[in-house]
DNA sequence: CTTGGCTGCTAACATAGGTGAATTTCCCCG
DNA sequence: CGGGGAAATTCACCTATGTTAGCAGCCAAG
């Protein structure tokens, strides 16, 4: 039922049968969640770690003044915490935002991975760098985009990814997040989101109703997102 | 001569002596920067990476209007780019801040340390994480913090991750940025970085003569910084 | 069918931070 | 010691984004 991680490694590298076996069980178990549930709470010590099989989840801080900053979002196919079987500790909290489901792996079994199976290793590996990338390529839309160019970059990463793990229909997908969550996610007030979503929409780039998103047109909205996707990695190569 | 990094490592784990030894023999040998240059530039194919040994580097991506944003700072004993032995092709840059001496490993030997070291290559992948963590960590302080704070913190974090490598002298440390290169790091303007640091030095929270700053009042700065280290990592644990 | 609560949307006003242009200070180098 | 260029600093003005508040639409629960 790993699928989707299989989907998403196989965008990377060529996984032998022998490696999905491996990967298929290393499952424990699985879990369901609520929407606003937390997965994996900030601080929490961890033995396990969380594949997101279903829903949209997110990895959160919250400051001491009370205000949220969304750090990464979650689609199938996404190992949300792999990186905790090292930390053990995570900094972070991670929240469903939609009802998700999720399959368990026990740090013992991904060590055990990393003590039989180096080409898998570098593959668990690799998806948590490409997370690294994720988080850079963030930085520079907080830093140095608008608001504007930073909401439209989002689109179109979200796009490619989940495309990746066809979850799109044509330009449309799901983007199952409030206002609110999605300017805890840019780092700008919801207020503000809103003033750039109707911008969006006049400028006939994309259309959001309910929670699907449409691109209207893809080459002006990667101009206006100034979107390389270099950083997602998306070429099959030997790693 | 990759003491450093061995120095980094023993604040996440234990080492064993075989395994300072591989880490040793894995340079393949020096290179040296002048301040200014690049040590490696976005987009290029890569079969090595450069470990830093001495001066102060810099990860960074340019946009397409010319903006730069640095999306991390290196100092003595971080890998600039691991990372670049699984991605093959970085999706950004890393310049010398300062006269930089790196030591080269090729990813052929990195590799070689994945298929017969599984402890060291979580030793090396737990240092990817780390920087990981950071990065979440700036994108809080990007989205969230003020200008201020968000200075603060990366003051607060420097001297914590020099003090690991043994580069403070009591509340002194050596930040050889221009405020244009803080500006990039910090997303904002050069003429707010002038404002946001005559403001940390008339609240007497630090000092900042030629490169050196001195932190006046650590209590007093992570407060403000709303600073918690928990995602440096610097506890000692069976990784 | 009604109600309450979330979510989206708007408006009016406030401010952190950006921009462009001097001016001053600091050093490096001859 | 003197000159030149980079870096720091300051100023005046501008704008993107934040804040507070209110209202409307929708939907789930009763």
């Amino acid at each position: 039922m790993i699928n989707p991680l299989v989907l998403k490694l196989e965008h990377h590298d060529v996984l032998s049968s022998e490696e999905k076996r491996v990967l298929e069980s290393m499952i424990s178990r699985m879990r369901e969640f609520r929407a606003d549930e937390d997965i994996v709470s900030q601080g929490s010590r961890l033995t396990e770690s969380n594949l997101l099989l279903e829903g949209f989840a997110a990895r959160y801080k919250i400051l001491m003044n009370g205000r949220r900053q969304i750090t990464a979002l979650h689609v199938i196919g996404d190992f949300v915490d792999l990186h905790s079987h090292l930390l053990k500790k995570l900094d972070h909290g991670v929240i469903a935002l939609t009802p998700c489901q999720v399959a368990v792996v026990s740090h013992d079994n991904i060590r055990r991975i990393t003590e039989s199976h180096p080409h898998l290793t570098r593959l668990l590996w690799l998806s948590t760098l490409i997370d690294s990338a994720t988080h850079r390529e963030w930085l520079v839309a907080m830093g140095r985009r608008s608001a504007l160019g930073h909401f439209a970059h989002l689109i179109c990463e979200l796009f490619l990814r989940l495309q990746a793990v066809q979850r799109t229909d044509g330009y449309s997908f799901q983007l199952p997040l409030t206002q609110a969550e999605l300017g805890d996610t840019l780092g700008i007030s919801t207020v503000h989101v809103n003033r750039v979503v109707q911008e969006l929409r006049t400028d006939r780039l994309i259309t959001w109703q309910g929670d699907v998103v449409t691109i209207l047109d893809w080459n002006r909205l990667i101009q206006v997102a100034d979107f390389d996707p270099t950083y997602l990695y998306l070429e099959r190569e030997p790693r």
